[in-house]
Parts: structure tokens; sequence; C-alpha cells
RNA sequence: GGCGACGUAGCCAAGUGGUAAGGCAGGGGUCUGCAAAACCCCGAUUCCCCGGUUCGAAUCCGGGCGUCGCCUCCA
């Protein structure tokens, strides 16, 4: 049974999608005006686990995922770069795009851009205006935050505690200092689109309103994010929503899903900061199943102090699971069950991994049901248990469908994976001519070739049936 | 100041009432020509501190201390 925590409540909840069989999920993408960091893979993988979870479950899923890809910050870099907006935005989000595809992330069914999408936003905005929600000044819209009766619902906030620790900035147009902008008039150089209220560019929150209202109508089962979007961006998200859907049938989100930030030296990553690790060179110098693993290595809610050395660890770690994939990955289908403590780890992996992951996602429990699984099987091999081969390469490929974890080689067509490749003809000629020394009894000779071969980048290891080469791993 | 989350072994990290998963590091073994890999054994009588509820609490309640996030663009 799927339980899943909401923000808005503060509880865990059994999950229920309203249509049965069915989720209709939206989750906050980013703002490409710089490159992406570590923290913005983040809720792309937690993301991607929870679709992969939910279909396993037997829903189908509908994901948007939006890119904003016109706002203040962008006009900024891109005048300064001397670029048009619409360059930088698409540079960026190609970069981050290809990263995401690299960690093994599935494109979501809907990746929707703020400026493809000003029909529904203008509409809207108008649906806002005709309500007496919103109201124009200076040429921009506003929304008037004190005809939402609940507003501060989801964030749990009251508008008077809003006002006192305020660093608002101070706007002539505004009827009051709480009150957002929905349309930004026009102003020169910048981009802007027509509406009946007038030239301009949407506001930040309203187009995530417009995206999901577009694609997935009034109702949004799961709807996620960084715990940074709880306020202001989903409060007035929600509001906004509320107030433009609200002869329509209930409109509103069953489960607001919100991942903790990636922080580094106890700070959060931030573009703005500029104390973010370039996510492209964190696959580089790490791998993606690693950088992949790393993020699903702590519950997705937690906050997660990113350092290199536990990045390392963790490598380490995943390198059993992908030795011992090298050891079951040909092997036939387990025709029988295996007994024992042990074989019930083999056995019920599957079950194991399903529960941890009903239990709110919980990867790393998840990870800790594979390590014991990973355990078992090497000692059933070890004991000349044939039908674990089979079970452990099913167990394998379970992981790998549920978590997107990355086996060498993938397994299959398709799979997430890192790209294989052996060692190069030199190195396999040191291993031959190392192997005759071993038979030839020079062990002082074939040390040394393996001596040559470590200093090539590989490691050799002497099993019962030959030697094996793998890259050496990084100390 | 307000709101929210969190504080578990050297490090990372699960665990929301029944007596502390898992990973990394470390020590000792088995195997090996030697290694490597794999496996076995060893580590918190205890879960930030102090009270309370309970037959029983890391888990619930109250109070401290500390850390982080949000209140401003932000995954």
């Amino acid at each position: 049974m799927l339980a899943v925590y909401d923000t808005a409540t503060g509880t865990v909840r059994p999950f229920a999608s309203r249509v049965p069989g069915h989720v209709t999920a939206y989750v906050c993408g980013i703002t490409p005006y710089a490159e992406a960091h570590l923290g913005h893979a983040r809720p792309a993988v937690v993301w991607d686990v929870i679709t992969r979870h939910l279909q396993h479950r037997g829903y189908r899923v509908t994901l948007v995922v939006n890119i904003t890809d016109v706002d203040d910050r962008l006009i900024e870099r891109a005048a300064a770069a001397g670029v048009p907006v619409a360059a930088l935005a698409e540079e960026n989000a190609a970069r981050y795009l290809a990263d995401m595809r690299r960690l093994g992330v599935e494109d979501p069914t809907y990746l929707s851009r703020a400026t493809e999408n000003l029909e529904p936003i203008v509409t809207l905005i108008e649906r806002l205006l005709a309500n007496g929600v919103a109201y124009p000044a200076g040429g921009d819209v506003y929304l008037r935050v004190r005809s939402i009766p609940d507003y501060g619902a989801l964030s749990h906030r009251r508008l008077d505690d809003l006002l006192t620790g305020v660093r608002i900035t101070p706007n002539p147009h505004k009827e009051d200092p709480l009150d957002f902008a929905l349309w930004k008039g026009e102003r020169p150089g910048e981009p802007s689109w027509p509406a009946p209220f007038g030239r301009g560019r949407p506001g930040w929150h309203i187009e995530c309103s417009a995206m999901a209202w577009r694609y997935l109508g009034s109702w949004v089962d799961l709807h996620g994010g960084g715990v940074d979007l709880v306020f202001p961006h989903h409060e007035n998200e929600r509001v906004q929503t509320r107030a433009a859907l609200d002869a329509e049938d209930g409109p509103g989100v069953g489960y607001w899903v919100h991942n903790g930030m990636v922080t580094t030296s106890g700070v959060k990553m931030s573009k703005s900061l500029g104390n973010g690790t370039a996510l492209s060179d964190l696959i580089q110098r790490h791998g993606a199943a690693a950088v992949r693993a790393y993020l699903l290595s702590v519950h997705y809610r937690s906050p997660l102090e990113f350092s290199e050395a536990g990045m390392i660890e963790l490598a380490r770690g995943l390198d059993r699971v992908a030795r011992l994939w090298d050891a079951v990955q040909d092997a036939p289908p387990a025709a029988a069950p295996l007994l024992g403590e042990l074989g019930e780890t083999l056995s019920q992996f599957p079950m194991r991994l399903d529960a941890a992951l009903d239990s709110d996602f919980n990867t790393p429990a998840a990870l800790g049901h594979l390590f014991d699984m990973v355990r078992a099987a090497n000692r059933l091999i070890a004991e000349g248990a044939l039908v674990a081969f089979g079970l452990a390469r099913r167990n394998l490929l379970v992981a790998r469908d549920a978590l997107g974890l990355m086996l060498p080689g993938g397994g299959q067509a398709g799979a997430p994976h890192e790209p294989a490749s052996g060692p190069p003809a030199a190195v396999t000629a040191l291993v031959a001519e190392r192997t005759e020394a071993r038979t030839a009894g020079d062990f002082a000779r074939a040390d040394a070739l393996r001596r040559e071969i470590y200093a090539a980048g590989w490691a050799v290891e002497d099993r019962r049936d030959g030697p094996v080469v793998r890259p050496r791993s990084e100390a």
C-alpha cells in the first residue's frame, strides 16, 4: 500500500489518485539561466523513481515538467552576455536535459516551456481579473492576496506573520505589499507578448498554473519540486489556480511532494550563490551511476550534504553490485525457489524493494535491501547454489527497473547504463604475457606485469577460470 | 522574530511504541604463488540533553541546546 507525504497536511497518507489507474503529476523544473548543479538533478532523479514506482504499481502516469524560459534573471544574464533570452535559455536547457539523460532520467510526458503557453496563461489572468481577485496596475497585473481566505494554507503561514520579517521590495503599484505579479508590463529590450490587459510577460507563478491546467486539467494528483518552492511559488500557484478554476469541479492538488535541498558546507547549493558543483563535471568525474545512486542514498525529503568523499564511498559499494552483475548476467532464469534465510533474501527481494518504495519512496531502505541481496547472492554462489545465479540476475534487473540502477552493459537494450568498454589491445597482450609467466611459475615477472597493467589503468584478478581485467577503481 | 524540517556508530544512512537495517572506513580470519574479489567474525547496552506518558520509547508529549530550509530569485 503506497503512502505519500503531503506538505499541505504534514503527514504521510495512503495514496489514491482521483481517477483510478491514472496519476497526474506536475514537477517544477528549472530556470535555465546558468549551468545546472547537483541540486537540480535531485528532483529529476527522485521523480524518475516515483514515476517508475507508480507505473510498477499499475498506474498510467502523465508527468509534466516545466522549463521557465523567461524571467528576470534570464533577462539580466542574456543582456549581460549580449545574447537573446531564448538562446541563453535553450543552451542551458539543452545541457541540463543532456545531463538528465545521462543520469537515466526518462523523459516526462510533457516538457513544457513558459513561452509556449502564453494562451492558457492569458486566459487564467483574464479569469482572475473577471473574478475580482486580480487587478491591473501600472501596466502590470497583480493578485490580491487578501482576497484569498485560506492564503498560506499550504506553507503554513499567516499573512500578518509575513509582514513582520519583510524584505519585500516596495512597489507603488501594489495595493498590498504581499500581492504578487501575474503579469509584468512590457519594458524596453525585454521579451513581451500581446494580451488584452496590455503587452508584457508572465509572472513567475502563473506559468505553472497554466501549464498544469493545459496538460492535466484542474486536478493534479502529485505536485512536486524543491522545498524552497513551497513559499512563495507553490503557495501562489495554488491560490491562483483555485481562484481561476473555481467554477469547475474541485481544482486542486492531491499531494504536495517536496524534495530536500542539496547543501555544501552546510549551505544550500544555489545558482545565485555560485556554490554549486556543476552537474556535468560531477558526472564526468564519478560516473552517472554513482551520481544517480548518491542522490538516492538519502531519503528525498532530507537535506543532502554533498561530499566528494561520500560520492566515492558510495561508488565503491556500487562496485560490489556491478561485480555481481558481471557474474550473473548470462544466467538462465531460476527454476526453483531457494529456502533458508539467504534464499529468502533472494526470493523476497522484489517484495522488499516494493515495500520500501511504497513507504514514501524510501530509496535508502531500498538500497539497504539491495546490499542485503548482493551479500546473500555472493554467499550462495560461493556455496555452489546454481539457482542463486538466476535469482540474483532477476533481482538486479528488478532494481534496475525500479531505481534506475545502472548495471555495466545495461543488461538490455534501451536500459540506462554506463558505456562498457574493454581494455585496449596493449593491455590484453600484457595480460596474456602474464598468464604465460604464471603458468611457467615465474611469479616475479607476473607481478611486474601486473604492476605494468595497473599503471595503464587496469586491474587483473586471478579467478579459477582465468584472469579477469577490470578498470582500476579510483583510490 | 514567524513558519517548517532535522539531530542515530569514525563517516554516510534506514528505522513513528516492542527491544538498533544497510553502505564506507578500520581490525581479525577463510580462499590465493602473492594479490584482488568474494565470504565469515568484531563495533552504538544505545539513538543531542533534561523531564513526562507507558508494562515497554530512537520512536509519543513538554522544555532546552544545536543544525538546516523558507519568509527575496531559487530544485
